[in-house]
DNA sequence: GCCAACGTTGGC
DNA sequence: GCCAACGTTGGC
């Protein structure tokens, strides 16, 4: 069981739009960044645990808790001329991206902001990926010490 | 394999 | 909208 950090912009997709999906359910589908993408397809595995980040916002922070409920597969958006995210270089039989699925386990009632967590940064979360200078990666892994402070702030 | 140019991310 | 930081592309 891992833990991680994903990064969604709300007006794209949101905690709101995963809480209004069937089953509370969705695809994390769109990223296309080969980092992120070699965690989906290899490392993610049922059951693992996720915070959901809102970036690009008016407050840019967690928001609350996925289950990862289906490991790594093909991301079909790639393979669709009309989707946003289509890239021609991906086929059937050798897709490029991949996606995982997740269910929303917990809508937190506030936002731990990215402020909060900077005010951690030299202590308790020293280390953590997200706020390293200029990290832009949408998928970051999380020791479990870090998992476990961000949880006992909500 | 280097690296300049360009595109994207994401906080502010 | 700005811009720093980083990733990707493509000529050489």
């Amino acid at each position: 069981m891992k833990y991680w950090l994903m990064k969604s912009e709300p007006s794209v997709f949101g905690i709101d739009a995963l809480s209004a999906a069937a089953k509370k359910t969705s695809p994390w589908d769109g990223v296309r960044n080969y980092q992120a993408r070699n965690m989906l397809r290899d490392q993610f595995t049922i059951g693992d645990q996720a915070f959901f980040y809102h970036s690009s916002c008016k407050e840019p922070g967690i928001v609350g808790i996925v289950n990862v409920v289906k490991a790594g597969y093909p991301d079909f958006t790639a393979l669709n001329p009309k989707d946003s995210h289509y890239d021609p270089t991906s086929t059937p039989e050798n897709p490029r991206w991949y996606m995982v699925d997740v269910c929303l386990k917990e809508h937190f009632k506030r936002v731990i902001s990215l402020d909060e967590l900077r005010r951690h940064e030299s202590k308790e979360l020293s280390g953590m990926l997200l706020l390293r200078r200029g990290n832009r990666l949408s998928i970051t892994p999380l020791v479990t010490a870090h998992w476990q402070f961000i949880v006992s702030l909500v």
